[in-house]
Formats: C-alpha cells, sequence, structure tokens
DNA sequence: CGGTTTGTTCATTTTTGATTGAACATCCTG
DNA sequence: CAGGATGTTCAATCAAAAATGAACAAACCG
C-alpha cells in the first residue's frame, strides 16, 4: 500500500484547482454534459501529472462510479488519455488539451451520430411530403422539406469548416 | 366563438407535420431544448398558415402552461413571429425559417451569456496562478490559464464566424 | 491457487428539470 | 363596466438524468 505520496496532499485542492474545476463545471453545463465529467477534466487539466482513479474520487468526493464512468467517457471522446506510471499498476489519467482533439473527438461521439440519425428522420419527412404537385399544401411541404435538407447539409459542412479553424489553435 | 375551422383538422396532424415535429424533437433534443419546444417548433413550421396557441394545444395536447412558456422561449430567439389574422384578436404564430435569424437569436440567448460568464470564471482562474514565477507548479498554471484564454478567445471568434457562413443559406 | 488491488456494472436513490393545471391578470367588446 | 376570451404565472407533480455504493469481475503477485 505504498502509494499515498503524503497525507497532505490527498484530501485538498489548491485554489488554482478549483478555479480550474469551477470552469469546466460550467462548460460542462454549457454542452449538457455531466457536472461530474466537467469535475474530473477541470481536476486532470489542473494538474501538473497523471493522477489515478483513486485520487480523483478523493479530492472530488465523487463515487468510484461517477469516477469510473466519467472516465471512461472522456476517454471515448479523447479528452482524457491513460498513461504509465513507473512502480504503479493502476491507471493514471492525464488531460488532453489539444482543442482540435477535443472538439474531433466531441464531433465524432457526441454531434455526428445525431446528425446521421438526423438523415433518417430527414428521409422520413421526404416521404411524408404529398404527391399531388397541384396543391398547395404539397407545394408548402415540399418547400419546407427542401429547406430542413439545405439546414442538415449545412450541419454536416460546418462541422469540417470548425475543426479546420480549431487546428490553429 | 367562429373560429374553428372545421372539427376534423382540429385534432388531428397529417403526416408530414408528424414527421416535422419528430424532426425538431429530436433536434431539440441535440440541443437539450425541452421536447415541448421542439414540438411547438416543429409543428408551426409544418403549417402552412399561423396558428394561434389554442391550436397548439389542441393538436400536440399539451398544457397550456408548456405551450404559453414554449412559445415565449420561441420568441425570445426569435425562432417564431406572432402575426396579426384578420378577425381574431388571438395571437397567431409562425415559424421563422431564416437559418440565420435562428442562430443569431439561439447565441445571443443561450450562448453569449454563458460565454461572457465563462470570461468572469477565466479571471478568478488567472488570479488564482501563484506568483512565484520560479516554481514548476506556477509555470505549469500559467501555462494552463494561456491556454484556457485562448480557447475562450477562439470560443468568441468563431461565432461569428458561423453566422457569417449561415447567411448564405 | 488464495488473497489483494484495481476497476466496472448496475439496481437504487437523489437531484434536476419539464410539465401540468388551476388561479390569476389583462384585454376586448357589446 | 360586466362577462367572456385570451394569455401568464407558479406551486405541485411527474419524468429523466446523474450519482451512489455494494456486488462483481479481472488482473496481479506471492
Amino acid at each position: 500500500m505504498a502509494k499515498e505520496s503524503s497525507l497532505l496532499e490527498t484530501a485538498s485542492l489548491d485554489v488554482f484547482a478549483r478555479e480550474c474545476i469551477n470552469i469546466f463545471i460550467h462548460a460542462a453545463q454549457s454542452l449538457s454534459i455531466p457536472r461530474s465529467i466537467g469535475e474530473i477534466y477541470g481536476l486532470l487539466f489542473a494538474s501538473p501529472d497523471p493522477l489515478p482513479m483513486e485520487a480523483i474520487v478523493e479530492r472530488l468526493r465523487i463515487s468510484k462510479g461517477s469516477a469510473s464512468q466519467g472516465l471512461r467517457w472522456l476517454r471515448e471522446v479523447n479528452a482524457v488519455r491513460a498513461v504509465y506510471v513507473v512502480g504503479d499498476r493502476r491507471d493514471h489519467f492525464i488531460a488532453e488539451t489539444e482543442l482540435r482533439r477535443l472538439a474531433l473527438g466531441y464531433l465524432r461521439e457526441s454531434v455526428e451520430p445525431q446528425l446521421s440519425r438526423a438523415g433518417d428522420y430527414l428521409n422520413r419527412v421526404g416521404e411524408a411530403v404529398p404527391d399531388e404537385k397541384r396543391s398547395e399544401a404539397a407545394r408548402f411541404a415540399e418547400v419546407r422539406f427542401k429547406k430542413l435538407r439545405r439546414w442538415h447539409r449545412f450541419a454536416a459542412q460546418i462541422l469540417p469548416i470548425i475543426l479546420k479553424v480549431s487546428q490553429k489553435l
């Protein structure tokens, strides 16, 4: 059980870490990501060295379950990476801070699936447009459907653009 | 009480309307906007003519309260507009379908405030960076703080760009 | 192996957020 | 201005999502 570096540092969080956590709690809220995930990322962002799950649980006072699930999600979107630490078989985590990677992961995991599902729903709308080209209603539906399709295409195109721009950071 | 145009059309929703509502229910979920707001917008989007609140309540089977609050929000972000209909003193609503306006309203009402609050939190982080330029920890905190500031600036700049691009639609 | 450490899963609880509906304003209109 | 129509507010209810923690699995090590 030779893993606690110091009794002092175990429980407490310095001001800088606290303020970073605060930032990412709010950022998470904006993106409607669970608060606990924001906390975890904030802690790792503020930490100069990799932290094992245990440290996260202790410092943030969250449950093992939350930490485990939160870390899993963060790894899935590439916001967090596990690194090897000599003499310790636990996983240790660090925050990924390259904006492009973060954006990429989030888009891939969270928005792309939705966009693709939207495509399916869009087809259903298309099939619901009445055939009779004469009727006022059918004409209107057709116009609206085309508008939806344009929006969808726009959304699909804007993502790569954002990534491109975020590259510069 | 001469406002119901037909008993038939009062209660039911045609396929096209239903599919549009479906689309916007899911779009709302993506943006973490309440489902009922998506429903309302979807209904109006699918409707060739302006609808009074009563029609929305009936067709979507939602409460007056939801409809009222939903419509208020939609008006605040300029996603919906009230138009005058002769011989009826009720407000009648139509969907705004210009993407630029929609995006503008949403950004102004929902993301801009968050971005500005983030600015405040960011300053707190800045004040939490230790002064001692010698210490490893202080140096690290400084680097991270700068990164946060860059991200914030980036977010603030990307919004106008998106609006610019959405103009083309 | 047997015991220990590490991490995950998932049924339950807690928290948060959305929806309802009844009470309350406001505004027409005869 | 009385009476109905229209719309808003808000306390109470309901539903969805997040957090918990105990039970479980896997990996490691002597």
